[in-house]
DNA sequence: TTAATATTTCAACATTTATTAAATTGTTCA
DNA sequence: TGAACAATTTAATAAATGTTGAAATATTAA
């Protein structure tokens, strides 16, 4: 396979890093995989569809991080904040990911 | 547009986090693009083609750990190390990244 | 207004990562 | 052999991240 890569200037670059810092942790990922499939979601029941045990102020700390860095979005209904994905174009990084695996 | 994304175990979940850990760094993406147009490349013409000020140390630092992820692959060839990418599938996560710029 | 619930923030600490310089290893060539 | 070069390793330190529990904030309902 012939993949060819695009014009990407140092400001992008670091842009890049950022975003890629900011979901390269698996808590992260699984957080961004369960909003793929139902978003948005509030926040303890994100908690209670993440794997291992999730203690819920960890869940905001990724959550917040992952907002600040442009990765998700957030919207408060009454005393719930539900969490969306700024940008699904992102998840073709799990594409990416699958085909990766095995290098 | 409407991204699905693939079933993916919580194994390749957390070693998809390695492998962006290893990649999450603006010189360590400056380093794939590099080699993803003039691969293989030894570790002081690669550094010579890093943008900011690069000592052969760091460069070696950012390959080491990237080899050790998968990212990359080396040979050696009499007193230099020639690096290649290990599997330019990856090479798509530019695009990815590309387009998630502005979210 | 008080109580209950949802989430965030704060603070402390352990762990990991990044950066740099110096020392070391391995290779080639005179 | 020993000088010169390429790259890695080691060691020290600074900076960023991850994790946890407790306290604080905001919203709703009694």
């Amino acid at each position: 396979m012939n993949v060819t890569t695009p014009d990407i200037t140092r400001d992008q670059m670091e842009h890049a890093a950022k975003v890629l810092k900011a979901i390269a942790h698996p808590v992260k990922l699984e957080i961004l995989k369960i909003l793929a499939d139902a978003e948005p979601m509030d926040v303890t029941t994100l908690c209670g569809h993440v794997g291992m045990d999730c203690q819920i102020s960890m869940m905001s700390h990724h959550l917040a991080k992952m907002k600040d860095n442009g990765v998700l979005t957030s919207q408060k209904h009454g005393k719930q904040v539900f969490y969306s994905i700024a940008n699904r174009n992102l998840l073709n990084i799990f594409n990416c990911i699958e085909n990766c695996g095995d290098a």
